[in-house]
RNA sequence: GCCCCCAUAGCUCAGCGGAUAGAGCGUUGCCCUCCGGAGGCAAAGGCACAGGUUCGAGUCCUGUUGGGGGCACCA
């Protein structure tokens, strides 16, 4: 379906067409018609502001431009009172019988309702979590997770075709320190005499301990001689089956799992490597080539290292693409990667990532400029860091120092709705202060029930319906009354939510609307009655009918939000 | 030193250049005769500071202050 605010905007721009070739107004280049809702309901379901923006090219004062906009105004159907007020906006208000009748729509649509085909025919692609198999999932890592998952679900409401996928890496340093240190761990609990490394390379969490004593279980003391590759895979598996698991509980399921280990196994890196060099984009040195003569003093004998004249695309500084090892840094296999990701043919790449990666994306955008890919395939949503604080004190999480909360310890005790509600609620660009104490004492005042007890409120009518032997059949929605309408409202503006949160990356928003929307059903749930012996039989029909609708609209917002729609709390 | 993000109510946070800046939690008062009390009604309380752009700025620009993150031949 076609956005309603659109729709209108298109009846705007018309009328003042009209107004135009009428001589009412006089000629000047429109500019694009923004419908918005008015930020007070009194004021109507959208607002113009058109009139305004017209004054100085019109010439005219806005209040008479919006009185010639509104005599050639065309009303569309779903339109019923248009009002022009000072100084200068144009008011409009949805129609009531076409409101009504939206009851019907909502019921109709069921878990389709408010799907939109702005991504139709098109693919994206969404990468998130991405966190290499050394650990269980941290609290500060899930946030993305939620974030990159609800992205998904709206893209898809938005009518894109979704993949969801999760890139890792298998095979560096970081991999073989864990196989080492199960190795310990192992060997530990057999009960030889193992030394802890303490020069950082050992992994110190107790998951490790307790997998140790685990295999000594499962494979006696068959492994005594093994190196530390038989360990890595073993706990690479391992942790997979963890992160997996956990994110399952809170509904999140990668479609792919992308090996950046295969970029080198196919030798895309290198042909990345060709193909920047062939564009003349990479140079040999142990320095940039702006390096100040401090940076050549401090390189010494360093070897020559192959660099990326990022600087040409606005980089701050050239990037070391292959050091003088030979090996390539981390840059190469991030471009090739990316470039894997558009030759897969998505319309849209959404990469969600923690504040402290935020400056190695654009080094990818300008690989793949350089190139001659598109980069404004590629968008990143950037989420600042979370804050755990634990009794008012900030706790440090590293992995590898076994310092951490994990995400499944959350959900043990709060709840999974909890968890991604709380993750969710607030834009990616604000600081996330996790007090961990705090969301266990409010898991149970916290919106989330709110919102969903909206949804068991509605399925409790439908069950203490049917046993008084009441149903909506043959409802006749024009006999709903004005409180209901109000939900009604606030239910057309789903669309226009997905929609906005789609262009502008901003997942948050169906949160905030899914608690205005529980906050406009609760008051009128108190006033609106079904089952009451004062309200009439074709009344109560109807108004089980509504209530119907509504328990459609929140399945649908809780789905995007992937929490969970209880039928009784 | 340079780059990115942030600063809105006591607390946690919304607010995509428009009208009288919102919500949750907390505080205070009130409301259960028939589908809801994890509920309803009401009150108090706020845009860090200084300039600028604009018909119009919490929103855009510059600067200041304060907080977070990043500035490797680590990933």
């Amino acid at each position: 379906m076609k956005l309603l605010p659109y729709q209108l905007a298109q009846a705007v721009a018309d009328a003042i067409t009209s107004a135009q070739a009428n001589g009412d107004l006089p000629a000047f280049d429109l500019p694009d018609v923004e419908i918005r809702p008015p930020k007070r309901a009194e004021q109507g379901d959208y607002a113009a502001a058109i009139a305004m923006q017209l004054a100085k090219p019109a010439k005219l004062n806005p209040f008479y431009i919006a009185t010639q906009i509104n005599n050639h105004f065309i009303k569309p159907d779903f339109i019923g009172a248009v009002e022009v007020v000072h100084p200068g906006f144009i008011n409009f208000r949805l129609d009531d019988g076409w409101l009504k009748q939206q009851t019907e729509t909502i019921i109709a649509e069921g878990e389709q309702l408010a799907q939109l085909d702005i991504g139709a025919g098109k693919r994206a692609q969404v990468e998130f979590v991405s966190a290499n198999p050394t650990g269980p999932i941290t609290i500060g890592r899930s946030r993305g997770g939620m974030i990159g998952d609800t992205m998904a679900r709206l893209l898809e409401a938005a009518g894109y075709a979704v993949e969801r996928e999760y890139y890792f890496n298998n095979a560096g340093n970081q991999m073989r320190n864990l196989g080492n240190s199960l190795r310990l761990r192992y060997l530990e609990a057999l009960g030889h005499p193992v030394e802890i490394p303490t020069d950082g390379t050992f992994y110190q969490g107790d998951y490790l301990i307790d997998f140790g004593r685990e295999l000594v279980q499962e494979r006696g003391d068959s492994l005594v001689d093994a190196d530390w590759q038989p360990f890595k895979d073993l706990a690479e598996a391992k942790m997979f089956g963890w992160i997996k698991d956990t994110l399952t509980r809170v509904r999140i399921e990668h479609d792919t799992f992308f090996n950046e280990n295969s970029l080198y196994e196919n030798g895309a890196v290198w042909k990345v490597l060709k193909a920047l060099t062939e564009a003349d984009y990479t140079y040999k040195a142990a320095v940039p080539e702006d390096a100040t003569p401090e940076e050549h003093e401090e390189a010494g004998d360093k070897g020559a290292a192959t660099w990326f004249r990022s600087t040409q695309f606005g980089d701050g500084k050239d990037r070391v693409l292959v050091k003088s090892s030979g090996e390539p840094t981390y840059t190469l296999p991030d471009i090739a990667y990316h470039i894997n990701k558009l030759d897969r043919g998505f319309d849209l790449a959404i990469n969600v990532l923690g504040a402290d990666h935020a400056a190695q994306y654009k080094v990818v955008q300008y690989g793949l400029t350089a190139l001659g890919y598109d980069a404004a395939k590629v968008h990143v949503i950037i989420n600042q860091l979370v804050r755990a604080v634990r009794n008012g004190v900030e706790v440090k999480m590293s992995t590898r120092r076994g310092v951490y909360d994990t995400l499944d310890a959350l959900i043990d005790e709060t709840s999974a709705d909890a968890v991604r509600y709380l993750m969710l609620a607030r834009s990616a660009d604000s600081q996330m202060n996790f007090d961990l104490d705090l969301a266990v004492k409010q898991s149970n005042e916290n919106p989330v029930y709110y919102i969903q007890y909206a949804y068991v409120r509605c399925a409790g009518i439908f069950r203490e319906a049917a046993v008084r032997g009441v149903s909506d059949e043959g409802a006749d929605v024009t006999l709903l009354g004005e409180p209901e309408l109000s939900f009604l409202r606030k239910v057309m503006e789903l669309s226009d939510v997905i929609e906005t949160s789609v262009r502008n990356f901003e997942p948050h928003r169906i949160a905030f609307y899914a608690l205005e929307l529980a906050n406009a059903f609760h008051p009128i749930f108190d006033n609106v009655r079904v089952l009451h012996s004062e309200v009439p039989p074709d009344v109560a029909k109807a108004r089980l009918r509504f209530f119907g609708a509504a328990q459609v609209a929140f399945k649908r917002v809780l789905d995007l939000m992937g929490m969970s729609a209880p039928e009784v709390m």
